[in-house]
DNA sequence: ATCGATATTTGACACGCGTAAATTTACAGG
DNA sequence: CCTGTAAATTTACGCGTGTCAAATATCGAT
């Protein structure tokens, strides 16, 4: 199924009857010649499959047909998925993701930014890093490539945010924890995201309003490894005793599952059956959080909308020209997910 | 800090006072320049803050310094630590990887193999998906592009494999339970890959070196959600009550965290002390192994010496031309890793 | 057959950089 | 000061594609 070599698209228009500015209009955009031609071309396609060269291309585009994919954190199967989902989208209308992971690090962050600058991106879907992240250069940046940002905001920037309501959710919660058991403190470390800030604030106000005093319990930790930190600060607290109630909402799941190993290490029996000396709550439905033990209960992110609904506001912006409408911000609601650990 | 904008390289090099050869010898390679030339082009650089067009260098360039990075699925924070210590190895030299990840299908991964090529890299560290992949495909991507196979083998084919050694890491945990307590069963699903293989046959030939008759439990399931496949015929296994011993060493952590939920649903307790009814083992150490209830007992993969093995011979590779010395199989050993499951 | 509206072809230039050959400049050592 | 050598400059061409203007071909409908 192979002629000769084809190193062009010179060659390539040649060996297939069409001149080479119809063939450029052709990969440019298959409909955009006639039938017969296309026939022509496709056929010659089968016998020498050649490529256009990626980089000649580019070369000569304003902007490419690359959508860049940034999280925090890829080791954590949150981002993962949502990356996974997001890359589908994009491959399905004909743009080539690229995917960077910050790996909890400013400074590679700002390096993978800065890259991505350089690779004239149709448009960025940045997950920040959150607090750590350098507000500047993402202000810079969202000024020069079109910029949805999604799961954890930097007010005013970019041209749409997507992510969770975490007011909605957390009250959902907390309504649900006291409403069949005693009302729960709430597990934090230092907030790593605006998102961490809004969920405690959240517990605060949904107790209040319930006629509860908030309990907020702040242990040290910093960096990406979530688990180990809620198991050693887990392990600190329940030894200190320190607990004034014996539920415990953590700010996500991932802390969660630390705090429940905790538990478990110093023999404490979690769950909403009798017996059980702790109840432990999470936020996020973590991909993980099922198969804990016992199972998590928790607050389900609304992966699937958020990742498709980010994609979508960005190639609205890339179509639409741009900056035409004011910046909006979209939260999706979560969903309890009532499982045995609370 | 900004002069007028400089668009291309010409530009620049009017600007520094540098002829443009010599600005390209310099990107190419700092100290490739008098000391005097490089601190004058420096200079310029702050000025104007100028990168060269990553598209027209890589189009004169018949190799790129593009390392592409493909993993079979990258949801698994296996997978995921390794590409970030991966990547971190390749910026250090210099070179800029791109990370794919196939998710599991047999044909995202032929596509990525498809897009790699007209990528022109430098160097592809590839994971392949194992038995869904298509070898013919993976064969002859590596016959064009200098590929280093890590994690799962494909027979013959790539300049090296690097991976761990099962044999050893599954007779060193199959030798301490037989130590400690009934010899284990050993639960798997279809093999996924070689490795699997490769843990069954080192079962079941540790286990008659010991002198115990082996037992290997094969249950049904597909795809990369092994705690699911766990939990459910973890379930089924218990209810069925066809196990024969009360320990189990399961083909790969994921799976043991499954069947560690599922003993948890059915009121089995887990460990190695008095009172429990099971042991549960696993085999990778994977990140969320140590945060399991109870911490789970396995055998821990050298991830780190795997991800920059694998990078060191591939740059050996790329650096010393290529195929001049037979293709080599690095295995490195598993430590155990005792917990409090078994 | 004729005509108008599209599609295509031709020819040419642009993009930003790699790279080679020949020439000139800079620098260290005597 | 001279000289040999290493480094820098000049000049020029090549890479593979985008894109434009003008000329030509094709097609459907009158």
């Amino acid at each position: 199924m192979e002629g000769p070599k084809i190193k062009n698209m010179e060659e390539f228009a040649a060996a297939s009857g069409i001149s080479r500015p119809t063939v450029s209009k052709y990969f440019h955009d298959m409909n955009s010649v006639r039938a017969s031609t296309r026939r022509k071309i496709e056929e010659a396609l089968e016998q020498y499959d050649y490529r256009p060269n990626i980089y000649a291309i580019n070369q000569n585009r304003r902007l490419t047909k690359n959508i860049g994919i940034v999280v925090p954190y890829l080791a954590d199967p949150f981002f993962a998925e949502i990356a996974r989902n997001i890359e589908r989208r994009c491959l399905d209308r004909g743009f080539w993701p690229i995917l960077f992971s910050s790996h909890g690090e400013p400074t590679l962050e700002n390096d993978i930014l800065d890259s991505l600058r350089s690779l004239k991106p149709a448009g960025v879907l940045l997950a920040p890093l959150g607090r750590a992240s350098d507000k500047g250069v993402i202000a810079k940046f969202c000024n020069d490539v079109p910029t949805v940002l999604f799961d954890s905001n930097v007010e005013g920037v970019g041209k749409a945010f997507i992510g969770s309501d975490n007011s909605q959710s957390i009250s959902l919660i907390v309504e649900y924890l006291c409403r069949t058991g005693e009302p729960p403190c709430f597990f934090e470390m230092p907030p790593i995201n605006p998102n961490a800030n809004k969920r405690r604030n959240a517990y605060i106000q949904a107790m209040e309003r319930l006629g509860h005093p908030p309990h907020v319990i702040h242990v040290k930790g910093e960096g990406w490894g979530f688990e180990e930190v809620g198991y050693r600060e887990g392990i600190r607290m329940i030894k200190s005793r320190e607990l004034s109630t014996n539920t415990v909402l953590c700010s996500n799941d991932r802390l969660a599952i630390g705090v429940l190993a905790a538990a478990y290490g110093e023999g404490l029996r979690v769950g909403r059956g009798g017996g059980c000396a702790l109840r432990i709550a999470g936020h996020d439905d973590h991909p993980f959080s099922r198969f804990t033990c016992p199972p998590l209960t928790t607050v389900a992110q609304d992966y699937a909308s958020i990742s498709d609904r980010s994609v979508e506001t960005l190639f609205d912006v890339i179509e639409n020209g741009g900056p035409t409408e004011k910046r909006v911000d979209t939260l999706f609601e979560g969903k309890l997910v009532m499982r045995e650990s609370a």
